[in-house]
DNA sequence: CGGACTTTGTGATACAATTCACAACATCTA
DNA sequence: TAGATGTTGTGAATTGTATCACAAAGTCCG
């Protein structure tokens, strides 16, 4: 196959509900899954699956469909997971003790190794092994290490200034929960968590729905 | 203004991101703000926010711009945040917990009047004056109150079921956390919150990174 | 072996979203 | 009043994404 443009970006961001919906199959012991079938599972079509995979290369087979063994294995390659990231936290308070917690992250290709808080009251105390440390030491960690992702979990106010700081030091990546859009230099990459704007995204179809029921029934 | 085509999606998605802004120039106590000066906190272009308005109504004058207060009430308004939504959450483990906790949540357009459980052990327990309820009172509660909108914060392997008890008993929306990709009948909205997915996707660019600077230094 | 099924990978096509570009209007200054 | 400046709202053009549709290739089975 001819791989002339780079996969945009929609399509990387497809690639992580494949590769779970592969892992869930890997579970239940399917060996041999079509691009029908991976798209009934996810709600994707199975023509998007498809054209999505072909940026990469061929990986079924005609008349059989994709070997999820094989397909799992080069999905994580491509995005990245057959190495280890590091991965930072700033801000461990509520949010960022349960993100800590969550043995989701730790999982797959990504490994926190350093959390921080400028509270003096909460630096020293230890949560799953890894003690809270200072903000003075985020860039030298950061440094140090080659860490390559953070996660903000401080109050909006404070997000901008950590941000810059993570970026001077070397972050390429960052996973932010703040409801704050942030302003990074070209080539960092910023994914928002945003639980409240998705909420009042949802309201608006609810009000759609009142409006029309009450038309309908004067 | 024509409004001939409703709006899609996309745009009902960024609306609750201007509003947030407006918030903030309101705090600031700015009172005029033009789509260049709105698209530059929010990495938008100024073109795609008139443009998105512009489903709505006229709401900027020229020469001028746009008055924060009035915008920000239009918007909530088609929002449907001028009312307040009922809200229930199901699982109240450490996620769930955390969110009951999120102020948030609470402040604006939705209310979470039910929270579910269900583990014997925590039914009963209060968290923020909200008592744990067994499971067998979900379908209940949602019908008599007339609630619209459920969070999902219990095991994926429970989501399905949870969600199918919640649509029939009359949920509208739903806030999904567990990572699964969930099946529900034409006109249910879903969301879904998924860092792990996010994080994932970012890997592969810094995968591409990686790649390149070994092929520049060899 | 041959014919009925399946399924992939991908150009071509259709659809969707964003950006451009400008007339129309508003304000300010002198 | 007039000219300079700034801004909106929106058709038209452009760019981006998803779907269609089909040749090619594999399986299955009598
Ligand atoms: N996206 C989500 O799902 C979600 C959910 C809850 C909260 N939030 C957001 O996450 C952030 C944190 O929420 P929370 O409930 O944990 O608040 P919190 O007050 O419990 O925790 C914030 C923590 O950040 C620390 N902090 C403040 N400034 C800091 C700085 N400059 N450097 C390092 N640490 C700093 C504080 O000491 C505190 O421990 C807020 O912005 C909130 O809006 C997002
Ligand atoms: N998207 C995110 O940001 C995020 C973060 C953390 C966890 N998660 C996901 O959220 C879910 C919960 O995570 P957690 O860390 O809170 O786990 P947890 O085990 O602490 O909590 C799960 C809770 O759900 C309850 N539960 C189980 N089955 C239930 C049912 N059928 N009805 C009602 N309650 C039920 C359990 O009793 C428990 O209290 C998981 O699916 C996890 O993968 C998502």
């Amino acid at each position: 196959m001819e791989r002339l443009d780079l996969p945009p970006d929609v399509v990387i961001r497809r690639l992580p509900l494949y590769a779970r919906s592969l892992r869930y199959l890997q579970d239940e012991g399917i060996q041999f899954i079509s691009s029908h079938g991976l798209g009934t599972r996810i709600n994707v079509t199975a023509a998007q699956i498809r054209k999505d995979l072909s940026y990469f290369g061929e990986f079924g087979k005609q008349g059989i469909g994709y070997n999820v063994n094989k397909l799992l294995a080069h999905i994580e390659h491509i995005l990245g997971l057959s190495k280890e990231w590091l991965m930072v936290l700033a801000g461990v308070g509520h949010l960022g003790q349960a993100i800590v917690r969550y043995e989701g992250f730790g999982s797959r290709g990504v490994r926190l190794v350093g959390i921080f808080d400028n509270d003096p009251a909460k630096v020293g105390q230890v949560i799953e092994d890894l003690p809270i440390l200072p903000d003075e030491d985020l860039a030298r960690v950061i440094h140090e290490l080659g860490v390559k992702i953070a996660v903000v979990a401080v109050p909006a106010s404070h997000a901008q200034s950590i941000v810059d700081t993570m970026v001077a030091a070397g972050i390429r990546a960052i996973l932010n929960y703040a409801p704050v859009v942030l302003r990074v230099p070209d080539g960092i990459c910023v994914r928002y968590i945003d639980p409240i704007t998705a909420l009042h995204s949802m309201t608006y179809y609810l009000a759609q729905e009142e409006d029309k029921r009450r038309s309908q029934t004067p």
